[in-house]
DNA sequence: TATTGTTATACTCTATAACTATA
DNA sequence: TATAGTTATAGAGTATAACAATA
């Protein structure tokens, strides 16, 4: 059989919207946001990165002089997450770590040029990533979504 | 050295919600959601549930009759992975596998008697991980997201 | 020939614990 | 004694490919 024998006509994915579960707003921000994150990958995946990697990276360039712990933190990964973000990004030459002269157990991520125009690159990339995952939604709704998330975020905005 | 030495008396933290990629929604999206997810195994943990698992039996629960197909679009899955979700909420006996008779490829995923009443607590608990998580939005933000996020799953709302 | 559920495999991500060097 | 980075390991999640039964 082609077509569907069940005895109403709209599909499953149109009833299932009514369900229960499709108004907890956990369940539709991680169904939201896991596409968003195969998003950004594809569209990150020709220069080397991915999401993490690309999020180490922005820091990185921040100039804010991250140790990895801060890093760790900020980004809400464990440490030893961190360690191998770095280990990737330095060996391809996009970052460095710097002893912190004042705390020598301490490791300061800094961004080389290579990884400052790398980064400069993903933005792009990233921005196009971020127009393609919210094409739902209208320019005032993205901003008030992000609004709303720096608030949930930061706890203040 | 028991205080930090750098000469801003603002922390990492603080000083990171101005970078770029905390005005990234994708980014700020995970972060927020990954903790929410956290916070709702642990909140589901006793249930012998997980938000993976949770999901699926809510499904069932929602009187729709859905096949592994189906769970697997709706709740943006790979079909390999229902099978273990259903392997394991049949195996605690919430779900059963029922053969469509219209067409002997598929199983419909029904919900147990047992699997209805531990869904109803398991919403409680669900309901508790959002309060939680989204404590730092008013009732009027939070119902603002959930209708965002709908639009942006369901492209309509 | 195409689709449903299933199995298998490899890779990424998450969560802990332990070790070393510094403080 | 505590902290930063590191290593190791196990478990959960992601992504593909192939196969048997059925359409």
């Amino acid at each position: 059989m082609l077509e569907t024998d069940k005895a109403d006509s709209t599909s499953y994915l149109e009833r299932a919207s009514d369900a229960p579960l499709s108004h907890e707003i956990e369940f539709l921000a991680v169904k939201a946001f896991t596409q968003g994150t195969r998003i950004a990958n594809r569209y990150l995946q020709d220069l080397g990165l991915r999401a993490r990697s690309y999020s180490v990276l922005a820091m990185a360039c921040a100039d804010l002089d991250p140790t990895q712990r801060d890093l760790a933190e900020f980004l809400s990964l464990d440490p030893s997450q961190i360690v191998s973000l770095v280990d990737e990004l330095e060996r391809d030459g996009l970052v460095r770590r710097l002893v912190d002269p004042s705390d020598r157990r301490s490791k300061v991520v800094h961004a080389t040029e290579v990884g400052r125009a790398r980064f400069a690159e993903a933005q792009l990339r990233t921005r196009s990533a971020e127009n393609e995952a919210l094409s739902g939604l209208s320019t005032e709704d993205r901003e008030t979504l992000r609004s709303l998330l720096r608030r949930l975020v930061f706890a203040a905005d």
